[in-house]
Order: C-alpha cells, then structure tokens, then sequence
DNA sequence: GAATTAATTAAACGTTCGTTTTATTAATTT
DNA sequence: AAATTAATAAAACGAACGTTTAATTAATTC
C-alpha cells in the first residue's frame, strides 16, 4: 500500500517512457488510458504523476526526445563532407536506419502531433522543420555543383522523406530483406529520382563493358 | 423537443458523414465525441444513432466508402492501354488528383485504421491491396517490357505510393503550385525513380537539340 | 536510531464518454 | 381526418476517464 521493495524512480520511469512509446503506437494516443499504461509497468496510475505532469506532458516528452535524437543521429552520421552525393547518401542511410531501429517511437511522433497543445506542437514543429531543412541544403547543393537534377528543391526533399519514412510501414526486422539492403535499395531509387550523376555514370560504364564483352 | 420542421434523414445522414470527416481528420477518431459530431451537424447526439449503429461503424463506413471510391476512380480513370508507361502515368495522377481532392478523407482513411475492429479491419486492408496491387502490376510489366528498372517491384510500389500520398500532408490548394503542376513534378520523379525509358530518350532528344542549336 | 526524503498505493473527485430509453412532433399514407 | 411512420429532443445509464489527495512504507541522511 505503499512505496514497495526495491523500487527506484530511474528503472520506473524508463519502464514508463518503453511502455508508453508501445501503446500509443499500437492504439493511439488517445486511445491509451492512463490505467492501461500503469498496469504495462505494474503500478497504479496515480504512480505516473510523479514523473509526469499531465498525459500530454508524456506524450510531448517522447516526441521531443525522439527528434532530438534523430537530429543527433544525423550530426553524428554525417560525414563532414563537402560532396554533396556523399551527404545524400549518409543522409537515406541514417534516416532509415535511425527510423527502422524506432519504428515505434516514429510512429507516435509521425501520427500523434494533433493531440499536442499549441506550444507543444510548434517546439516539435522546430525540430522536424530543421531536420527537413538538413536534405533540402544538401539537395540543393547538389543541383548547384550540377551533380543532381532536382526541379525543385522543398517539393523534392518532402516527397524523399515521405518515400523513405514509409519503410516502417511495412518494413518488419527478420523477414525478407535485411536493413541494409532495404537501405540498398531506396538509396538507389533516391538516386535516380533525384537524377544523381554517378548513377547515370555508373550506368554507361556497365553499358559499355557490356557492349565491349560481345 | 422532437422532430424538428424541415428535417429530412437524406440530408441530415450526409450531414453527419461530411462533418465527421472534417472532425475526424483534423482531431482523430478517438479525441472526436458523439456530441461534439452531433453539435456540428446541429443535432442531439442521439439522433446520430438512427443512420448509424455505433461509432466505430460509422468510422468503417467512411473508410470503406471512400476506398470503394479510389478503387472506382482507378477503373475510370484507367486507359485501356497496354503501354505500360501510359497506365503508370495514370495511376499516378489519378492518384494525386484524387487525394488532393480528399484529403480529409483520406486522412482517416490512413491514419484511423487501429480503431477497427478485427473483421472491419480486414475488410479495410482488403481493398487497400487490392489498390497497391494495380500498381505492382503496372511495374511488373514495365519490366518485363524493359520500359523500367525495378529492383524489386513490391517495395517500389510501396515507396511510389508513399511518395504520392505524401502530397497531402503539405499540399495546399490556392497556394504556390496547382495540383497540375504538382503532378507534373511527381510524375517526373517517379519516372526517373523507376528508371523509365522514354525520360532517358527525351533527354538525349533534348541533349541532341540543344548540341544542334549551338 | 531518529528524521527526512523517495516511491508508491488506495481511494476518491468531478467530468465526460458512448449509448439507450422514452416521449414528442412532422410528414406521409390511408 | 385518422393512422402510421420518420426524425428528432430530452433525459438518463453505467462505465471509464484524467487527475488529486492522503496515507503508508522503503531507503537514505544525519
């Protein structure tokens, strides 16, 4: 009836966070209660007011730390590189990876936004407009230096983004294909639908030695 | 305090479907009540339960109705035309067009699907692969043909169609572009996406015109 | 070992939810 | 004009919701 044997705030309130992350991509968040997620970690509800505030507040946090994470995963990918072929590629790589590893968290960041507050909404907002911002210099860059034929620039990068968020959709681990080949392959089709000039290369230079073998 | 004059249950069921797509997109199925809906329509919430039995019925109906539309739009809009190249043109921007027109609609129809039961979750899902399934076909036999470079046709199909449903996350009517225009650009990148030939033959034809000219 | 702080339970709060029941009036049919 | 059917309002149902309060025990500090 009271504070139980070897309970710690640490391990409870990362058990909460695993918990939370689950179920509202499962069901939703509006559609998760807060008994339901008290009885995932084996507490009762009211235990959950002590690490957060409101159930928005929770939700908020998830999403928060969730995109903050994705803009460190992409700083820390990126090779400081002036090529911007090279940057296009550690950026499909890094984001499906990042997003196939959290299927789960993407979900509830991608799908969740509506149930924020204004202000809650427009922090989350800032990071993904940052982060969008990131393949829109490179895929303008490219254009730049002629290495890409990208008609335009903004419309491009949302229509990449949209095309390589959508593996986990209906990417599952231990099936088919593996990361790295999903990666393999949507790195290729980012490639030709940006017109990329080492795909056009490679191309004649397979032609060719083709043409020669006859 | 009864049958109010002038009600007429054709107008006050459409009443009811159109006010609960607008609700359900912008605030999500489970965050939307019977009497916020009702409220809108200018009815009780009681009156709700004579067009439909439940909520998560009325929710089925929307979705269903609204896939039985894209899958209708698909078989009028389609060329009877073996050219590969012309029906994946078509899918694309009957595509476009028609989400463009419905975004609401196909908001909840993408985004509300955990709040199906089993049996109308399936019935759902069924005709979503009977959708996707148009388009593999169409990549499939553009392969064949040798008109595209397809890697692997269902994962393609997924990535083209994430892609073009992705248009109504951002797209605005009365904004920069018409849908025209934004069609436009995604039928380019989905035929460099998919490697098709007569954009390689059309730049040559291009190149030639321009090396022609100088 | 006494005092304090951390972690939790148990119980309750007022509110709101989807839905049902019953009554009432408008429109239609006979 | 009487009888019937269609369309709704009004009120209530029990259940569940997010959250708060108060009490209680475990762990830590002094």
């Amino acid at each position: 009836m009271a504070r139980t044997a070897g309970s710690d705030g640490g391990r409870t309130e990362a058990a909460i966070r695993e918990a939370a992350v689950q179920l509202i991509a499962r069901h939703g968040f509006e559609a998760v209660t807060m008994r339901q997620l008290a009885a995932e970690v084996g507490v009762q509800a009211a235990a959950l007011y002590r690490y957060f505030p409101t159930k928005e507040d929770l939700l908020h946090t998830l999403m928060r730390e969730h995109m903050e994470a994705l803009l460190g995963a992409w700083e820390a990918a990126r090779a400081d590189n002036d090529d911007p072929l090279a940057r296009l590629t550690s950026f499909v790589a890094n984001h499906i990876r990042f997003h196939v590893e959290r299927r789960h968290a993407t979900h509830v960041s991608n799908m969740e936004l509506r149930s924020l507050s204004r202000d809650n909404l427009t922090s989350i907002l800032k990071l993904r407009t940052a982060y969008e911002k990131e393949l829109r210099t490179i895929l303008r860059d490219g254009a730049d230096a002629g290495l890409l034929e990208v008609d335009d620039t903004g419309l491009t990068a949302m229509a990449i983004i949209q095309m390589i968020t959508g593996v986990i959709v209906w990417f599952r681990p231990d099936e088919r294909l593996s990361v790295d080949e999903v990666t393999a392959t949507y790195l290729a089709m980012t490639m030709r639908l940006t017109g990329a000039k080492t795909n056009a290369e490679d191309r004649h230079v397979r032609q060719d030695a083709e043409l020669r073998a006859r």
